[in-house]
DNA sequence: GTGAATTCTTGACCTAGTTCAACTTTTTTC
DNA sequence: GAAAAAAGTTGAACTAGGTCAAGAATTCAC
């Protein structure tokens, strides 16, 4: 297929999924709607290339099409500290660094090819005048996303490993198979090796 | 001083309080800050009176003018969890609840004589219509509280305990004194004898 | 101001999870 | 499709932090 032609095919798909999305989980006109989703461009990332690095910063919020993304950190150590992964109709961003220009201290890598919409905090300002209720929409958006994170921090002060990797499983039910078991042990927190017994253990019950 | 007296003095000090804050965090005009503040009211708890229980809906976002006062939750195990402390010009609220209209599963709790300025969600919404800015302001606010979540969780996966009561003491400096110990333990989430182990080892540093 | 309650400290023992090293299995690359 | 790289497993020794119990120091309540 000419390739011109197969980009316009995948926007249009990208495209379809952002509106579809958004009519889901809002209540947006098809005005507003054509409005929204035009003002995002689409980008392509191949496997392992990065959509953001430390000191740099994050141009982008970015709703993924296709695909699947990991959000990290490197910690005093020199280690990896996974925070979240992101796939089909995730939005990722470092809403810090997006938000207010600042260099971001985080890193987001494809974890496999992987499309996405991408808007600017301009283009977003913009819309948000244009569509108050977008604006509302992210809040609660937000909102959402914290409530996560204080899940996770729960989590981590409260319940064992073996329960955090029961809580990863309902989290991401579709990510158990796409997802190295390392990389799993990372984001629950515990070393490969142990992971692998905690494995081995539920086995045998 | 006669009752209705001191009150008055009170909300005045309370509104001026919250009046500065704005004032000096965001770029209101003179009669925003006066329709803002006149939204809120002023309610007082006495040391160790609820704010919030677990169970209930959380009817209002909660602005500290003076006192202080911890969020927790009990976990699986019966254990209380602390998520965070609040004192003088801190919002406080459980968010979820407030916004979603949710059961709450969080306790809110005065650890001193607590004066606050609080608003329902329907005002915020109403003074959201009239003072657009105060949306912005808040969604501000949102990410700075995403962005110190991330923070402990991050300490939680990568940092030591020691480390984290470092970062305690530089995040709450005015708090050290007005806490007792096993409270900030349980914030750093470790049992109140090893922080006690933890300071000890400090001393000999 | 005194008795009761809460908080803090210390020791001894315990456990969840780590680290390191060697081996096996699976995936990637050319 | 063979060689190299990455991922997963297992054992053994180790460590950060927890639990329990008892005593000492503070704080609270009347």
């Amino acid at each position: 297929m000419n390739k011109t032609i197969s980009f316009v095919i995948y926007f249009i798909f990208a495209i379809m999924s952002l509106s579809n999305y958004l009519q889901e989980k809002g209540t947006f006109t098809t005005d507003e709607l054509k409005l929204i989703s035009h003002t995002f461009s689409e980008v392509s990332f191949e496997k392992k290339s990065m959509l953001l690095e430390e000191g740099n910063i994050c141009r982008y919020l970015f709703f993924i099409t296709s695909g699947l993304v990991k959000t990290y950190f490197i910690d005093r150590n020199g280690h990896e500290v996974i925070i979240n992964f992101a796939s089909e109709n995730w939005w990722i961003t470092d809403i810090h660094s997006f938000e207010e220009n600042k260099a971001s201290r985080l890193y987001i890598e494809a974890m496999e090819d992987t499309k996405c919409l991408v808007i600017t905090v301009q283009d977003q300002y913009e819309l948000f005048d244009k569509v108050p209720k977008l604006e509302r929409f992210f809040r609660m958006l937000l909102q959402k996303h914290t409530g996560a994170l204080q899940d996770r921090l729960f989590e981590h002060i409260a319940a064992t490993a073996e329960d955090r990797y029961d809580t990863f499983l309902e989290r991401y039910p579709n990510l158990q198979n796409r997802l190295p078991q390392h990389q799993i042990a990372n984001y629950i927190g515990v070393s490969p090796e142990f992971l692998s017994r905690i494995r081995k253990r539920k086995v045998g019950k």
